[in-house]
DNA sequence: ACATTGACCCGTT
DNA sequence: GAACGGGCCAATG
C-alpha cells in the first residue's frame, strides 16, 4: 500500500501508525521519519493525542526513543493502560519498564509491489 | 484570525 | 550520567 503524501500531515501519521503491526512498537521518530516528517517527531505525539482511539489506531503502540511510554495526564488512566495493551500484545517490558527495541521495534518492511 | 496547547528528540553543559 | 533548553507543526477555543 502507498502513502498518500496529498494527505494532511496528521493523515501521514495516522497511516503509519495504523500499519505498526500487533505485538510491535514503534518510536515517534521512526513514526515521524516514515511519514516524512524525519525531525519532527512532535507532530507524532501531537497528533496521536488528537486521535481516538475509535479512529482504530493503535497509538499504544508508539512510544518514545528511550523505549518507555510515554503518557499523558489527560490520556486515559495513564501510562498504566498503554503498557497493559502492549502486554497483551505479547510485548515484553524490561523490569525498568523498558521495551526491547531489538525485539519489538517496528521495522518497516519496505513491500514493493 | 490570534493565542495556546500538546504523548518528543537531539545537542550541549 | 543527568539536566536543560531549543526547534517544529497542526488543531482547538
Amino acid at each position: 500500500m502507498t502513502i498518500a503524501k496529498s494527505a494532511s500531515t496528521y493523515e501521514r501519521i495516522y497511516a503509519i501508525v495504523r500499519q505498526i503491526p500487533a505485538g510491535t512498537v514503534a518510536t515517534y521518530g521512526q513514526v515521524a521519519t516514515l511519514a516524512n516528517l524525519a525531525g519532527q517527531a512532535r507532530l507524532v505525539g501531537y497528533a496521536l493525542y488528537r486521535v481516538d482511539i475509535a479512529s482504530g489506531i493503535p497509538w499504544h503502540r508508539v512510544i518514545n526513543a528511550k523505549g518507555e511510554i510515554s503518557e499523558s495526564p489527560l490520556r486515559l488512566g495513564g501510562d498504566d493502560v498503554q503498557r497493559s495493551l502492549l502486554e497483551q500484545e505479547g510485548v515484553m517490558f524490561s523490569p525498568k519498564g523498558r521495551v526491547d527495541f531489538q525485539r519489538y521495534q517496528w521495522q518497516f518492511k519496505e513491500v514493493k509491489c
